[in-house]
DNA sequence: TAGCCGTGGCA
DNA sequence: TTGCCAAGGCT
């Protein structure tokens, strides 16, 4: 066990002190990901946020590439079905994310001329788009303060901050606070603290062996100045996923993927033979949901 | 609000 | 091999 004392929470001169050593260290460490070229549209970020929930960055550099070639504009996607929108999603995971990008992209033109919003609050009104999504996109495609609180940051200043390993299971109002007492009062200094905050989180301050040796905030850190102890409180709960109705969902879009032209019903069940209730459950969730379509005889995207 | 919703890389 | 976890959102 550690013996060492959790010193006191940064002041506002440290905060400014640790916000500083973070953006130099984003300066020279950043990943050199696309969409952070200042180049790129507020529809390119977006389609890189969407992709990027839940999915680590480096799966989704190669999609997203693709998907801007074929879909350059908000207008582009909205003028081809959602199933070809599920289709391209290929095998990123949580497909009903392609399903509400299209529903975004729809919206963006319905109610904003095509034009991606810059309003948080109209960005929160799209599908899809959530209070993360929203800050992110306010943040790194209009160059806006936002609170910007992801998981990485949640977690580094649960350590810098709070002392603790990991942050609570879900987002806390008491999170929101203080992640906006960390905000830096200039626009620009807060995107780029933004940016920094989550890239340090997902290359120095992991989730699991973080790098504290070379965190540029070593100096400041409550948890590691405590000694690192572990997490307290109840374990967090992790989502079973083999021989679930998520994998045989999973299983069948993939054949709905790579059967364009329709599956009989009784084939695609099949494809999970394990349980035949599940297959079915599964099934019928995707059509509930609209990432399959009965199309005569056929089961398709 | 806790449970759901995919997929794959890595230790 | 098995478990962990990754730029969340929705109900």
């Amino acid at each position: 066990m550690p013996t060492a004392k959790t010193p006191a929470a940064p002041g506002p001169a440290e905060r400014a002190r640790i916000i500083e050593a973070v953006t130099r260290w984003f300066a020279t460490a950043a990943r050199p990901l696309p969409w952070r070229e200042p180049s790129v549209s507020p529809w390119a970020v977006m389609v890189s946020e969407f992709m990027a929930q839940q999915t680590p960055v480096a799966r989704v550099i190669g999609p997203w590439h693709a998907w801007l070639r074929r879909w350059p504009e908000p207008a582009a996607l909205a003028a081809d079905p959602a199933s070809e929108a599920v289709a391209a999603w290929g095998r990123l995971g949580y497909p009903r994310r392609a399903l509400r990008l299209h529903g975004a992209a729809t919206a963006i033109v319905a109610r904003h001329g095509g034009q991606v919003p810059a309003e948080p609050d109209q960005l929160r009104a799209l599908p899809g788009v959530g209070e993360y999504t929203a800050a992110a996109i306010a943040s790194f495609a209009f160059g806006a303060r936002a609170v910007v609180l992801d998981t990485n940051v949640r977690r580094v200043l649960a350590r810098i901050d709070l002392g603790r390993q990991y942050p609570a299971n879900a987002t806390t109002a008491a999170e929101r606070r203080l992640a906006a007492q960390w905000l830096p009062e200039d626009a620009a200094t807060a995107a780029r603290w933004a940016a920094a905050s989550m890239e340090l989180g997902a290359l120095v301050c992991t989730a699991s062996g973080p790098d504290c040796a070379h965190c540029p905030v070593a100096g400041h850190c409550r948890w590691l100045a405590a000694g690192r102890p572990a997490h307290e409180g109840p374990a967090r709960r992790r989502q079973a996923y083999a021989g679930t109705d998520r994998q045989a969902r999973g299983r069948l879009l993939d054949q709905l993927r790579s059967n364009r032209a329709g599956v009989q019903t009784e084939v695609l069940l099949g494809c999970w033979e394990a349980d035949r209730a599940q297959a079915r459950r599964a099934l019928d969730g995707l059509l509930a949901d609209g990432l399959a379509h009965r199309r005569g005889e056929l089961i398709v995207l």
